[in-house]
DNA sequence: CCTTGACCCTGTAGTTACTACAGGGTGCAG
DNA sequence: CTGCACCCTGTAGTAACTACAGGGTCAAGG
């Protein structure tokens, strides 16, 4: 499998996969004649688990905790679950602060009467005179 | 006014303060006779603004706009009005995006009874087999 | 008078997670 | 044999800062 086909095979870019191998997430594969990347069906598991991690909102830094965690199979997952539940709380703390400043936002904008900025609510609500 | 001033008068860093100058945010302010940056008012206006701006989500690039619509005054603010309108609308898909996002990690979460990584729910889920 | 500490200066490099070249080599279809 | 699509390496760019390194300035205390 060249690089082409597993990038596409993982809905990823060609320079996302060698990214991914220069930070040491995907382990470099052999090589053909012609020095092309060849994979086998091991990366394109390990691609596809840190891609789908990736679109769960994981950070780079912790898809490679839950490799490392993954390849020990014998061991608690009570670390998976950790890592998954704070990544949760996470994402609920940054929909709150995105509700929060949607709130405000919308506040600002249902001000504006919309003449000139002159006397525009939203300049007006960013700029507070005091 | 010491930058060291600014900085705390608008919850800035003194670096943030001097990034914003050298990209041409923030007008280079008169020096001292040792060489430090002195600001005036109208600097503390403008870096309020900024900060307003960047507290409600505002790009760098969206605020240069804001500020030069602000300073036309006899302009109309329909311009600021699209502008403020299209970001509320990307932060509705922000939180939707995230709501999605929170519902599928809660539902990986859930599927998991924890005992090991062997037969870890939350690992199956990022690694389909098929 | 001297020193200590808090401030200020410039300039560069690091952060996250890629993405985009530049400048070259390879493989195959027509 | 000549395109063209694909592959290679290495470097630089993105957003919005943040963190030094290596220096200068100023006011207060001893």
């Amino acid at each position: 499998m060249k690089i082409g086909e597993l990038a596409a095979a993982t809905a990823t870019k060609v320079e996302t996969v060698r990214y991914y191998e220069k930070i040491g997430l995907l382990a470099s594969p052999a090589r053909s004649s012609a020095n092309y990347r060849s994979y086998g069906s091991e990366h394109l598991a390990r691609l596809s688990f840190i891609r789908r991690a990736r679109d769960l909102g994981f950070s780079l830094e912790v898809v490679r905790e839950l490799l490392t965690l993954a390849d020990d199979r014998t061991e608690s997952c009570e670390a998976v679950d950790g890592i998954a539940r704070s990544h949760l709380s996470e994402i609920d703390r940054k929909i709150a602060d995105l509700s929060a400043l949607r709130r405000e936002l919308g506040r600002v904008l249902d001000s504006c009467s919309c003449d000139t900025i002159a006397d525009c609510k939203i300049i007006d609500a960013l700029a507070p005179r005091r």
